[in-house]
DNA sequence: ATTAAAGTCTATTTAGTTGGTAGGGTAATA
DNA sequence: TATTACCCTACCAACTAAATAGACTTTAAT
């Protein structure tokens, strides 16, 4: 499952994607529309700033806004960002691997089924983009 | 990701799945070959019996054992037995199913997008059998 | 230069889950 | 009838998620 906070920044993204190249959106804003608490979004925001997915403004006029057309940004970029790994299993993961204790992946049946699902998810997940958000 | 438990619950099953007609495992033998705490597996497997997976004999000569034929039981029915939905959000569950407070499933390009994935990903988890983790 | 708007940072709280431990009770079978 | 081995209850420490509070800094318009 993916957090209550991953969620939120996906409502978030939405209204970003939505105003994309009409400037910048206030936090205030995006937490009215999407009824999202305003400090938690604060910070949410913050942290896909960071990861260079959106950036902002201070003062008059300022606010959040999308570095990329929403086109070129995978949702499972969205997702590792502020959820961390997508697959089932530390053993199977691409950004997040780590090693199993207690299987040997050259003949771990478990490890196999798990590169299937993983595979398949990200098939969508890197297909999808932000744009795909407001379809 | 997968809980803990739930991959205990697998490298258990493999066990019980070589053993498949050969008469109850001990607990303390699964738990001595597969090195999972004792205690935590008597819990797991309580879990899988209960659920319909496993049965059980007591006294000597006891242990647990599986009910059906390991080609019969899907791995999506372990990972909802013991971790609950597979889904990425709850609105697009089939077995936990809950309706999304701030999205219209209607038009909602994220609902959209992790329906996709659950289909994907359960193509491969309800076809993938206990016997496939011994392959 | 002032000021107010707006994002940034640190920290704390609350609640729930996970992983694991401990000990005793109860049922089945040799 | 004594073992063996499952069954149940309770508890705990560590961690994570979700949310809140308040002070600080930067910016831009006046």
């Amino acid at each position: 499952m993916l957090s209550k906070k991953t969620q939120y920044a996906f409502r978030a993204l939405e209204v970003l994607v939505e105003k994309y190249n009409q400037g910048p959106v206030l936090i205030s804003e995006i937490s009215r529309r999407k009824k999202i608490p305003i400090k938690f979004l604060e910070s949410i925001l913050l942290q896909l700033k960071k990861e260079g997915i959106l950036d902002s403004k201070k003062g008059k006029g300022g606010g959040y806004f999308l570095i990329h057309n929403p086109v070129k940004v995978p949702v499972a970029r969205v997702i590792r960002v502020v959820d961390g790994p997508i697959a089932m299993l530390p053993c199977v993961s691409l950004y997040f691997y780590q090693k199993c204790k207690n299987c040997d992946e050259k003949h771990c049946g478990l490890h196999d089924i798990m590169i299937d699902v993983r595979d398949s998810q990200l098939a969508i997940l890197e297909k999808k983009t932000l744009l795909d958000l407001i379809a």
